[in-house]
DNA sequence: TTGTTAAATTAACGACGTTCAGTTATTTGA
DNA sequence: TCAAATAACTGAACGTCGTTAATTTAACAA
């Protein structure tokens, strides 16, 4: 093994390989089963090394967050695309939600677990880029619709409209997530769910005709 | 120390000053931090002796949990004075709000933790019963207001709009739970936020004028 | 008095996150 | 050319965790 220099590259490409073991295993087997020492053997590294590269064990998750969040943003850009703001606004909810239900584990780690308060200033991760930043887009689109007209009129604050929208997506996806095993509810089809979901927002936030 | 006979009083007794040794920790300082040996030390016996009267931590809390799923129906039983069935969910839905967040890690372990799926079986809480079962409350009033005629016609699923009610309830208080601390977000007052998913809820749900 | 038995405790196990002291093997500069 | 310096890495160890095993304690039954 190679015990000298380290090139910048290099050290990054050890990151993102003790990153992509990590998730590998805590996905399958979830957050609680991801020991370092099994992260390290891995790859073929000692549990210590890890610690040349993450501050502890909650830096490595969060280092996975960041990389999710990242992929939650790009998994749901392409709904650029699409022309009406309102029926983009259904698909950002749409895509939201199958990357919630299709990633749970991931989707747990990202809004379900609790952190330490991330600070903004340490994350690559680039706040208010549409590419990077899911709330973000969702703001945008927040904002195409009321550009548009289409909410009713004594709703402005942005903030508030996204926020609710995510919370009621949120609330779906992450109840399923949690619950869909608890037979205390009998839980009804999760995509009748999610529809009715959409139309109670819209129905909720848009004028009246529609 | 009394080593001998126990009545079945007693043993209840001693299971209950256990909950409520660890309830009390792990309130103050969140799931993580409540070790078996903490939980003993509160109440002056050995952590081996919490093994004589519960199977194993996780059951140390879900024996918090259904105490804090009694608890939690028993706040909201009082809103069945209320005589108007949309007031009575309007209400329901606000108390259950600020059950969850004047409780937040009651809250937590309730609905935002991964648990073992419970067998409705070995609880001693009773499905169905309108002093115990939030969800059953819940149901109930839907059904009222269902009966009164006040929901959008095509909407007949009581399961379907309760666990609607629930998700976007859920959604925002776990949302504010879990992630009022993220300066990433703007995040908007939580009132502000209740209310109008109030609003969308009720404007979705009924039917038309109101 | 003496077993018997339930309640409780002390000791210990294995695994965890993490730290420390040391071992490599490459680079440097004399 | 060869020691000194240094970065990468490791094994051993620490303290703590959940949990189990072995043991002690004290009340009852005979």
């Amino acid at each position: 093994m190679p015990p000298k220099p380290k090139t910048d590259a290099e050290r990054q490409q050890l990151r993102t390989l003790i990153i992509d073991a990590a998730r590998e295993l805590f996905v399958t087997k979830g957050v609680e089963a991801v020991t370092m020492r099994e992260i390290a053997k891995r790859i073929d590294y000692s549990a210590t090394s890890i610690y040349l590269h993450f501050s502890d064990k909650e830096a490595v998750l969060r280092a996975i967050c960041e990389t999710d969040f990242l992929a939650l943003a790009t998994s749901l850009k392409d709904i650029f695309q699409i022309e009406n703001p309102v029926e983009r606004l259904l698909v950002l909810g749409r895509g939201y939600a199958e990357f919630a239900l299709s990633h749970p584990n991931h989707y747990r780690l990202m809004f379900m677990a609790q952190h330490t308060p991330r600070h903004p200033k340490d994350l690559a991760l680039q706040q208010n880029n549409p590419e990077q930043d899911a709330y973000y887009q969702l703001k945008m689109v927040v904002n195409d619709v009321f550009l548009a007209g289409a909410f009713r009129p004594e709703l402005t604050d942005a903030d508030l409209i996204a926020q609710t929208i995510w919370a009621a997506t949120h609330g779906v996806c992450s109840l399923e997530i949690n619950m869909a095993q608890d037979t205390w509810v009998n839980w009804v089809d999760i995509s009748a769910r999610l529809q009715l979901m959409q139309t109670v927002l819209m129905r909720g936030l848009l004028k009246e005709p529609n």
